[in-house]
DNA sequence: TGCTTGCAATGGCCTTATGCTATCGTGTAA
DNA sequence: TTACACGATAGCATAAGGCCATTGCAAGCA
């Protein structure tokens, strides 16, 4: 049983004429009239009762075809969904972003898309840099948003933005007298930090070496957000280092805490979107890309 | 697209693994590979992400495999039908019968058809023979029962049964006395005839040619059916013949209306089947045979 | 590092399916 | 009778669909 049988019968039952039928059908009237009898032959069932003057459905033939008819009804409706699958960008599109990145670019994201790919919605997802990559790989993600460095075979990276790191000092405290902040003031101070796994703690350690250590001795509480962070500076624990674009808009003025860049050489962060190579919606992609560069994330310089 | 790959697509998304889905479908991996490139870029869709270590259904994939589920279970769904189509004795069977054969063998019919053939209802009508004629050609009705002679092509025919006929004569008629009534006799009385069309009719006036001059002069009524002639002859109108099975049972008492035999030999009329030689039910017609000829109508001989 | 393994893709070949044209047999109409 | 229309059949060409053998690639193992 064939597609092209069933549309042979269903041709045939409406026009009730082997020639007509298979004009319609676009094939010679031998060859409509030997794929029906192949069909009836395979079913075992009589569907047209064939007379000189007429070809009539059968009792049997009518609910047969009748079936039929809906099998060919389905078949269409896999042409027309695969026809909406081509436009890649009318299907939800599964990204993920590390938890320094999602809480901030997110709510940007998702306005920015909308215009460019109305009908794809996002499933977002915010976790460890280790846990993207592992559901990028088998297929939980398909974009996953992280910051470098990030190795990763068979994967495909595009850089989206560098994003300065700034200090986060209780309006009370001495240094947020000071325009900037160096390196070596830090090292003196309670310097926050983010728990173990989150790449930006590694990234504020590898921009100032010396805090490390300090930090280790007093046994200071790790911070499992960066909100978690401002909270705690707030509270006078101690001082932080966030990544500018956290500092969009939060609940503290500036008469509780002030953000402050360093001196000398910023350091910063690259923020990039990766996903599989053999992804099948570059569209998509290209529409992820496009929404997030045009975020003009406060202090992040597009590269 | 075929139905064969629309299989292929569904049990590789089951499957994740070409060479596992193409055993479950008995056929090489090669040719599964090939088979599912064809539908991919026919629809011009990526279906499945292939990778070394995995196979992913993509987002747009997903769909397309659902609904070709979909379709493969309403082709399943068309075996099925056949399945029950080949049966014959399951679908309505649509048969017809002359105005003076029907009201009474139906209901014998119906009862004895139910054990014989319990999922093939029969859909009914009553009418002339010549327009039953014209239904069973263009395939309105399946089988008429007629009374011979009909002569058709492209029919088969099959005698059911020789009916006797009888004189109905009003309880206090003095023909009502005697045993028999002869042909003689009937020529002086007021016969009560049904109109044209009806082949009784002619079959009565064949039996008896003597009483047609008779009725003309008097120009009786003609009856539009027997019951309406048996109604009549109690009313004293006249007297009338009938097959013997319209006699079964009715709402007159022999101390209203009698039956009588005729003297000499007794005219009767042969009841035959009838349907398209190239009806594709043949078990369904035997059902049908078989139910009328076990009816054992009154007064009825079996062929 | 090299070797082996497992996977999907590819190439070459064969068989079957599916299509065509030409023709037949048979009822129907002129 | 001829002519015609219809569906069935025969014979042939080609495309589709299948197989086996092999390739290319990545991963795991020694």
């Amino acid at each position: 049983m064939t597609l092209t049988e069933l549309k042979y019968i269903v041709t045939l039952a409406q026009e009730r004429h082997f020639r007509r039928a298979a004009e319609r059908c676009f094939v010679s009237q031998p060859t409509l009239s030997v794929a029906i009898k192949k069909l009836e032959d395979e079913l075992d069932v009589t569907i047209f009762e064939r007379n000189r003057s007429d070809v009539r459905v059968t009792m049997a033939g009518e609910r047969i075809v009748s079936q039929a008819r809906k099998v060919l009804e389905e078949a269409e409706l896999v042409k027309q969904i695969a026809l909406e699958g081509k436009g890649q960008i009318n299907l939800p599109l599964r990204v993920g972003a590390i938890f320094t990145v999602g809480p901030y670019l997110f709510p940007h994201l998702i306005r920015n898309i909308k215009p460019i790919a109305p009908e794809m919605p996002l499933i977002l997802e915010e976790n460890y840099t280790g846990v993207l990559r592992q559901k990028l790989r088998n297929g939980e993600l398909d974009a996953i948003i992280i910051s470098l460095p990030f190795e990763e075979p068979d994967v495909e990276i595009q850089d989206l933005y560098d994003e300065p790191f700034e200090v986060l000092i209780p309006a009370e405290h001495p240094l947020a007298k000071q325009e900037k902040v160096t390196r070596k003031q830090l090292e003196k101070e309670n310097i926050l930090m983010l728990g173990e796994g989150h790449c930006f703690r590694d990234q504020v350690l590898n921009a100032c070496p010396g805090i490390l250590k300090h930090s280790d001795e007093t046994s200071l509480p790790q911070g499992t957000s960066l909100e978690t962070l401002r909270h705690m500076v707030a509270s006078g624990l101690g001082i932080t280092i966030l990544p500018s674009s956290s500092s969009d808009k939060h609940i503290y003025d500036s008469d509780t805490l002030v953000e402050r860049p360093f001196a000398g050489k910023t350091p910063y962060r690259r923020v990039s979107l990766v996903w599989r190579k053999r992804f099948s919606r570059p569209k998509a992609i290209a529409a992820l890309v496009q929404a997030i560069t045009s975020c003009a994330l406060q202090g992040a310089a597009s590269v």
